[in-house]
DNA sequence: ATAAACACTGTTTTTTATAACAGTATATAA
DNA sequence: TTATATACTGTTATAAAAAACAGTGTTTAT
């Protein structure tokens, strides 16, 4: 079987994602939407040539007919039961190389949604608005992108950290949830330009206890 | 939570199998096309009844937007290292009564300090400055103190909420973390005087994901 | 006896989503 | 250089699906 093009894998990344998160495919026209498509044509032609690779199987004439193969899905989720609490991320190696993974947080991972999921600790106050405190661990889902306003993980350097985050034509600006931090705005041309890890999931609070997190 | 009558749990077996089968929720015209119902507001109505008890999430205005949801922990199964959750407390009865245990979550007690644990839903936002939030599940160890100044959990008539205790000279100061709250002060000589129940010890969020938590 | 919840019928309107057409521009390989 | 595949724009038509009314019986609890 041929394997997808870039451009396809994201499209298809996308569709896992909503799938997800919304318990049913996107229909063409939230496809468009997130691409930002000026035809429908657009996608329909990228949904054909998914299915003609296998990954996808299209339900003519119905509304939001994208069947997802399940071997994708089950791909998605891990088999491992603890969930990893990644520390400072080395340059180059990937989120869960060992090396990255300070703790194992013992809990299921469907209760956050399933998927791929790593843990983070917050530092700092940035997303108190969003009842987000230092010293929390916030629970992220591995993907690389995230829907307009939601709360991200994103990689800066050496450090993830939360931010709520807005693509817009080109600007990638990264809001934090807290009045006295500004937000951070970078163009697409930018060299060194954030990129996004994860979704925001939840949050495990043990703070004040003195745990072994 | 309110049980399915018999129709209701019908249609809902009828549209999990269908998502297992199609990757996709059935329409409201799938549904009525298999019960032969002549008008489509049998559907409709149907739906909303199931969606009141909780058991499919509907998005309005998109087509096949019925979100099944899992029952995620009936799946993950439940041993006694699980903690409760606690609903409304019946009169009379003990908090950790088998009827008033509405779900179990399943993670290792040590995480939140070990003791005699049990959970609660957050409703409302009273103690948003705490970083808790409505719709979290927090973590509280039964006892009957708290320190002053700490957080706990406080039976009041049959509901449990959460605030920050201060007993001092024969008074009792319940402090809502939110300024739009006013303290709730008792006399030790008020009959209807709310009692302590536990030491609040951290939260589980899993908001936004449609959980069953 | 009377409400309240349940399980529907019947009709019309509006919104959502897919389909079908005809094109353009670019890279890559034969 | 000539296909061939990819990655789209742009327009219009049509089907699918949801929503918004106003109703009718029936059971169940008070």
């Amino acid at each position: 079987m041929k394997e997808l093009t870039a451009r396809q894998a994201e499209i298809h990344d996308f569709m896992v994602c909503w799938q997800r998160d919304n318990g049913f495919p996107p229909s063409q026209e939230e496809i468009r939407d997130h691409f930002g498509f000026a035809s429908p044509n657009a996608v329909r032609s990228h949904l054909a040539l998914i299915a003609k690779k296998g990954l996808i199987c299209l339900n003519a004439g119905k509304a939001r007919g994208i069947q997802l193969k399940t071997s994708t899905l089950s791909e998605m989720g891990s088999s491992d039961k603890s969930i990893p609490i990644v520390g400072t991320i080395a340059a180059g190696e990937p989120i869960l190389a060992e090396q990255n993974i300070e703790n194992l947080l013992p809990i299921p991972r469907a209760l956050f949604g399933g998927g791929e999921l790593f843990a983070l600790h917050v530092k700092g106050d940035s997303m108190v608005q969003a009842g987000i405190l230092n010293g929390d661990v916030a629970i992220i889902r591995k993907q690389s992108h995230v829907e307009n306003g939601e709360i991200g993980a994103v990689l800066l350097g050496q450090d993830a950290t939360l931010k709520r985050v807005f693509l817009t034509s080109g600007s990638l600006r990264l809001k934090a949830e807290n009045p006295t931090c500004d937000d951070l705005v970078y163009n697409e041309s930018s060299i060194e330009s954030p990129r996004v890890i994860g979704r925001y999931q939840g949050i495990v609070r043990t703070s004040g206890l003195g745990s072994v997190l």
